[in-house]
DNA sequence: CCGATTCTGGATAGGATAATCCAAAATATA
DNA sequence: TATATTTTGGATTATCCTATCCAGAATCGG
């Protein structure tokens, strides 16, 4: 029939990601996009569509695999609590929480705030998702007994969101590998810590 | 000699502050600039220069102000911890919290990362001003006692700071009051307790 | 070998935007 | 009142960028 198809579309859109997030949508041409993603122009548009289109499906693929890679965490056998302490060292860990990337949802929902309907839809369920995750985790926690029997998880939960977005800015604004380890530390044990402290109200 | 000087420069900035942070640099046009500082083409020229140079401006004043509040807040007198946590917690309620708005110096380094440098030096001496004055009350924290003597004040800073930043992506998430308030009341309940249960390094 | 389909690259239309220019109106001091 | 300076507003230029169009080269199956 014809050529092979198409190139690789999902390292193709891998590249995308990575310059979106350098970048935010605005400040990535189309130019640039077909230089880093190393295709030409008519198949980006025959691929992806526009620009805006292409860059809901990079977000879509991004924010799907990061909380995908966190749920891993929260969802490991053992201690509850220290699955959650994991998950934040081994956030801290993450090869795209560099200065030069940064992560690219954190990116989407600065440069566009609540003002694009797609977007926010995108970056919301995959917020949802790693709630629901995390809810369940804590409620584990709270069952067996790794927290007290009035602990405020919801609190707790977006204590824990706030903690990877605090850590993303961190990356984002050069903070050194190291300083992200420590914060990710020690929030994991101030969490830990700081349950069986706090009066349940 | 001439016409009354100028408009009231400072309150055009404010404004043009927050239309920047609403939507970034980029995605702001100096039409929409003219407009929300209600003055002409020629005088935003005259007054700042081009755009950019009217950005870093506006970027300048912010941090600086903003950094200036939080330190306030910091250097309180009695308890060293007592004025950390109502830092915290005072951040939390700043009116400029909004998924609106939003903090324009995280805005900045978001849209930027760090290849500007004019931006990087305006928010990086901003964060270096916070960081000394974090550091002073915590110094004073130990000293004092309210910290186990071998205390890792850095991490504590490291983790201070990521709050903060948790929470002001948690508000341009569009997260609700109370879940900042409950964020930055957790994280300080946690602060405290944690350190003396830390072993130092 | 041939035909269909996809890649490649350049050209280009169309729109938005930053920044300058220009002339007229406004307002202070002398 | 006169002059100098600033504001105001519109017009303009030049540039950038998105998106489409077009023709030729490449690659597969039959």
């Amino acid at each position: 029939m014809a050529r092979p198809k198409e190139f690789d579309q999902e390292k193709a859109l891998r590249k995308a990601i990575g310059l979106f997030s350098k970048q935010g949508f605005a400040a990535s041409s189309t130019d640039d996009l077909m230089r880093v993603m190393d295709i030409g122009r008519q198949s980006m548009y025959d691929t992806f569509g526009d620009k805006r289109a292409l860059f809901l499906k990079a977000l879509e693929m991004y924010v799907t695999e990061s909380v995908h890679s966190i749920n891993v965490a929260l969802e490991r056998p053992g201690s509850a609590l220290s699955a959650v302490q994991n998950a934040l060292e081994i956030f801290a860990e993450r090869k795209d929480l560099s200065s030069a990337e940064g992560c690219m949802g954190l990116n989407a929902i600065s440069e566009f705030g609540q003002r694009d309907a797609d977007v926010t839809r995108i970056t919301r369920r995959a917020s949802r998702l790693q709630r629901q995750a995390l809810m369940r985790v804590l409620t584990r926690a709270k069952q067996e007994g790794e927290t007290s029997p009035g602990a405020d998880l919801d609190s707790m939960a977006d204590f824990f969101e706030s903690t990877l977005a605090g850590i993303r800015m961190a990356a984002k604004a050069g903070k050194s590998r190291r300083a992200l380890r420590n914060t990710a530390a020690f929030a994991a044990r101030a969490y830990m810590a700081a349950d069986r402290r706090i009066a349940p109200r």
